[in-house]
DNA sequence: GGACAACTGGACCGTCGGTCAAGTACGTTC
DNA sequence: GAACGTACTTGACCGACGGTCCAGTTGTCC
């Protein structure tokens, strides 16, 4: 099989000066507000440039969010309890809430973005002609496919660990759903502006204490 | 004082056939997706008569929330209990979050629409049915006072309602936000999705688990 | 150093939210 | 029932934005 070429150098330099050039607007901007010429003079390049290189708006957030969680789903994977296996589940679920609203909380509504683009892309189809080849792994990152998209990566990745954690501590629930609660809170508008008032541990508390209620036994009544 | 004369009747004419074009629209595509130019021609009126009357897209959207919602106020501020006074707090909180999944579940996404609307949105306040001047002040958008906007006043009640009754039984918890989680949560892609699929009461019953777990007495650890 | 593909940039397109000035028709008053 | 003031209606128009296209440039391989 043909190996792809490397990535040429200049191509290189500017998908990182894009990357950057985005995550320094997504400090100050929510996501709906930044547009890709803005995004594509803060990096010095083209507007062509960005698009040839990310697809499409949601493509640029999309490889965004997949550079910020990576470290995480690495954490998860194989690193140290109580984030990574070992730790019983309510402690892990604990600790992963509390490094997902970290993430969050460094990229405002990113997450929120991305679930809405997933709806409002009016893009009927996608052409293959993209490299599309963005910071590593994108086996799926290309199938944005209207009918079949359970949101990107990212999120279900997410939403797979904190589901996995409350079946495995509460087999009865309906952990599925609960996950998507859980997690969908970080959507919303009051949320997101308590994170960019930077009570980022606020917010983990009270996910912790909604966690807790749920993994806890039973009520007895 | 002059009384506001009534409305004229090709007025309320039209603005009937606006607001139930909308709900037509909203019954087979999510809010985003639908432009205002689409809704005016399914009302049979200009363009220009939407905005004349709802300011804005979201204008609409909150005009429409507010007819929906309507009944459930009532219903909280004076009905039967278990929706009305009267009976203890959980089991208001559990009738209301059903009732409130019911609203959602028969106007898709339009909370989650009005949420981010908030943000955009350059419409300070909304008269029911005002003569409105939309010319002249070009200085509007600059008027989004980040912190004095909490959302529409239907959330805003939702909200206020939900909060109260977790701040009854459990004053030692943070109610102000976990009524934002429990409420954002509606606003999730996931979630509508499911809701879209009717499984509303698959839904109402995690929303209770994670109710009850809260409001349970704090853990004996 | 030559050839070729990958990459680049910015003019261009269609659409959308929102505006406006001119026209229309409702309700009132005599 | 005619005349009148005004609320209401309209659709052309505007600026912005996401996305496309392709001629020109540049890095890489041989």
């Amino acid at each position: 099989m043909i190996e792809e070429r490397r990535e040429r150098a200049d191509a290189a330099r500017n998908r990182r000066a894009i990357l950057r050039a985005t995550e320094e607007l997504l400090a100050r901007h929510r996501p709906e507000q930044i547009s890709m010429e803005q995004v594509a003079a803060a990096a010095g390049v083209g507007k062509g440039t960005v698009f040839h290189r990310f697809g499409s708006r949601m493509g640029l957030m999309v490889a965004l969010m997949q550079e910020r969680a990576y470290a995480l789903e690495e954490a998860v994977a194989s690193g140290p309890p109580p984030l990574g296996p070992g730790a019983p589940p309510e402690e892990r679920l604990t600790a992963f809430l509390d490094a997902i609203v970290d993430v969050v909380g460094r990229n405002k509504g990113l997450l929120a973005a991305l679930g809405h683009a997933a709806t409002a892309t009016p893009r009927p189809e996608w052409k293959e002609q993209n490299g599309h080849r963005d910071g590593g792994d994108s086996a799926d990152s290309a199938d944005h496919a209207p009918g079949s998209r359970d949101g990107h990566p990212v999120y279900r990745f997410w939403h797979g660990h904190t589901s996995t954690l409350i079946a495995a501590r509460r087999p009865d629930l309906d952990g599925e759903l609960l996950a998507h609660i859980l997690l969908g809170s970080l959507q919303s508008e009051p949320v997101l502006r308590l994170l960019e008032r930077g009570e980022a541990s606020r917010l983990a508390a009270s996910l912790r204490v909604m966690a807790a209620g749920m993994l806890a036994s039973p009520a007895p009544t």
